[in-house]
Formats: C-alpha cells, sequence, structure tokens
DNA sequence: AGAGTATTTAGGCAATTAACGAAATGTTTT
DNA sequence: AAAACATTTCGTTAATTGCCTAAATACTCT
C-alpha cells in the first residue's frame, strides 16, 4: 500500500463536509500555527483563516495541494517527526487496533463525558485538551498476538488521540506500555481509556 | 487503518500535476463514458470533458468529490465490481507476511520437530539456536505483489525469527532473497521453512 | 463509406474564489 | 495587565470557475 500520507491528507480534505475544519485538523496535527503556514505559502493569515472557517465552501485543489504540500515541507525541515508518525500510524493492524477520526476536534472533557468516563489520573489535564480520533485496542488479542515492537510503537502513534483498552481488568499492563512509549518517542496519547 | 478508496481518488486527483488527466483516467479505470457520467451528474456532457481536457486549472473540491461519489455509486449500482477490485488491490500485505510471537523462547531443534521438518543445510546451528517467533510468507504472493525493497526489508526484520515460506518448489528464490538481506543489515533470520 | 455515438473545442456569462488589508477578538507569556 | 502573538471577521476586487449551448472532431460498427 503506497497511498502517500500526502494523498490522503488530501483526499480527507477533498471529501470532507467541511474542508476548512480538515484543514485546520491537520495543521493542528502538524503543529504548525496559521501564521507560520501563511508565511511559508506567502499568502496573509487572514486566509487561512478564511479557509479554515469555511469562507470557501470549495476552494480549488491547488489550494488544497499547496497545503497539504507545506505542512510535509515545514514538517520534513524541522525533522519529519509528524510525517514519520503518520506514517507508522497508517500500518494496518485492524483486527487489533481500531482506529477512528473524528472530523473536527473535540475537547477531552466531551469525550470523557460521552463515554462515561471516569477520570482517575490528571484530571487538570482533562481540560485543556483537545483529541482528533480514538483508537480501541483489544488487550487480550493484543498480548497474544502483536509483537512486543509493535506495542511500545503504537504508543508513539498517537498524538492528539484517546487509547481505550477493551478487556481490561486491572489497568496494569496497558500502563507499563505507555510508560515505555514514552522513552521510545514524544508523541502520546492524550487518553487512555481503561474499558 | 481502512482508508476508504474515495479518499486515495480524491487525493490522487487532487495532487495531481494534471488533474484533468488523473480524473480521466479514474473515470476509464471505471468504465464509465462522459456521457453516462455526465447525466449523473446532471450536467451536460462538455463540462467533463473540459475538466478532463484541463480547460480549469484548478477546479474545486466541491467538483472532485462529487466526481469520486459518481463513480463509485454508478460502479454500485452495477454491481460494485471496480470496487471491489481496486478494494483488492489496495489490500495490505499481512496476508502474505503473518508474523507470530511465542511467548518465551524456544530452542531451535524443538522448533524443528514440531513441524515435522528436515534438516537440509547446517545441521549444526540448529542445535545452538533459540527462536522467538516465526514469520510465514505465502511465497507466490509475496513475489507477485510485493516491491522488492520492501521484500529484501523483511530479512532485517526477522532476527531469531524463523522464516517460513509455503508453496515453494525449490528453495532458490527465498535463498537469494536471504543472501540479498545480508548485505542491507546484520540481522538475518535464524531458520528458514521451505514449505 | 456513412450512420450513430463519444469526445473535444470554444464563446459566453453568472457565480464563486483567491487574496488582501485593517480592525476586532482571543490566547499566552511575562 | 500589558505586551506580544495568533486567530477571526469582513469589505473589496480581479481572476477564475462552473456550467451552458452549439459546432467541430474523433471513434465505432455494419
Amino acid at each position: 500500500m503506497a497511498e502517500k500520507l500526502e494523498t490522503i491528507i488530501a483526499g480527507e480534505i477533498c471529501l470532507s463536509k467541511e474542508p476548512g475544519s480538515s484543514m485546520k485538523k491537520w495543521r493542528e496535527i502538524f503543529g504548525i500555527s496559521q501564521t507560520e503556514l501563511a508565511q511559508f505559502l506567502k499568502v496573509s493569515s487572514s486566509t487561512i483563516s478564511d479557509y479554515e472557517g469555511g469562507r470557501r465552501k470549495s476552494p480549488g485543489i491547488g489550494v488544497v495541494s499547496r497545503l497539504v504540500e507545506s505542512l510535509i515541507t515545514i514538517d520534513k525541515k524541522q525533522g519529519g517527526k509528524v510525517v514519520k508518525q503518520l506514517e507508522r500510524d497508517f500500518k494496518p493492524k485492524e483486527e487489533i487496533f481500531n482506529t477512528h477520526e473524528f472530523f473536527a476536534s473535540m475537547p477531552a472533557k466531551e469525550f470523557a463525558s460521552k463515554i462515561e468516563a471516569e477520570c482517575i489520573a490528571n484530571p487538570s489535564k482533562l481540560k485543556e485538551m483537545q483529541i482528533y480520533g480514538y483508537t480501541i485496542i483489544d488487550s487480550l488479542k493484543a498480548i497474544l498476538d502483536v509483537p512486543v515492537q509493535d506495542y511500545i510503537q503504537l504508543f508513539g502513534k498517537t498524538p492528539e488521540r484517546a487509547l481505550i483498552f477493551t478487556q481490561v481488568e486491572s489497568g496494569r499492563s496497558p500502563m507499563i506500555a505507555v510508560k515505555v512509549g514514552r522513552f521510545s518517542t514524544e508523541m502520546r496519547p492524550s487518553i487512555v481509556v481503561l474499558h
């Protein structure tokens, strides 16, 4: 599956009901500010805002194309960290890791209340966080089937996301993995849910 | 992750240097005529031609989006043949490389006897080795579908493991791969099984 | 070759986009 | 709480798109 990351991002924006939100989402995933992007693209920052705000219902693909390439180029200039993580993210592990993307970001708190979760650590962080999707992990299968290495890597692939562990009695094993994950990369899941 | 077909098509059109050609290419892959498409979209067929001919340098994503959805919808109405085929084409390689980890290590000898293998080379090494898992490779599929690079890389990912090749008559092609592997990395499979 | 169908070319016009800049509003950070 | 920075809003304009119709070319098939 040689689908390039660019392709998927562009495709997603293209098909989105709200292209603006999608553009915003991706810009934020890349951790780039409107101003920075605007400078790179040599347009004013209000232009970016107009797009993200949905002022243009159907921007031209030229805009989308430039936008996506910029995000990736900027990231590469800074070491390509996000690109690398995302690329791994697209490696399928379907049955065990079940990932979902939101159309737009959502405050972590709202997410928590939607799933009727009880917060058992870091309640303060819960307030500020925004998340973009979630990954459901079948703990049992994961432990049985997934190579340790991949298991560890998973945690590097989940910035701005919630991780949901099913079939867990104690939070022990997942949390160990999260800790290990910390050393291999700075990107970590925003939320960990034990189900 | 389940990147939808739509996404990939839309993304490709979006990023193409010649969006028109790309649209045309996909329409043709779907075996749908301009006229047919135009009718479905309720526009004149010249409109389609204008796009495909590149009269608009940067069509809006609305156009692309409608276009892609139409191709897929029309195909589905006709049995979804093309969609199915394409989805198969994009399927991940999981089915070709099927990896399993053991809970603990196992003497190579024990592994060999468990699978009732006959040793055809290096019997001495067989005694000392420990392995931690195995990877089953469907040789036929691998040769047909896997880019050489990935194929080579595979061997770098299999230290302390057994590699099992299914559907092999002679050991020729896998062994070539193993040899190649030696140069790209120091890690090599512990055992090679021909099935 | 000629009828019939599919595609391309081109002029035209209303609707929309692309982009700017300036002022208003949010968010951090010190 | 002010300075510094980031994002949003919005009026404006030139350029481009989206789509049409009609006419010119290609492509099949018999």
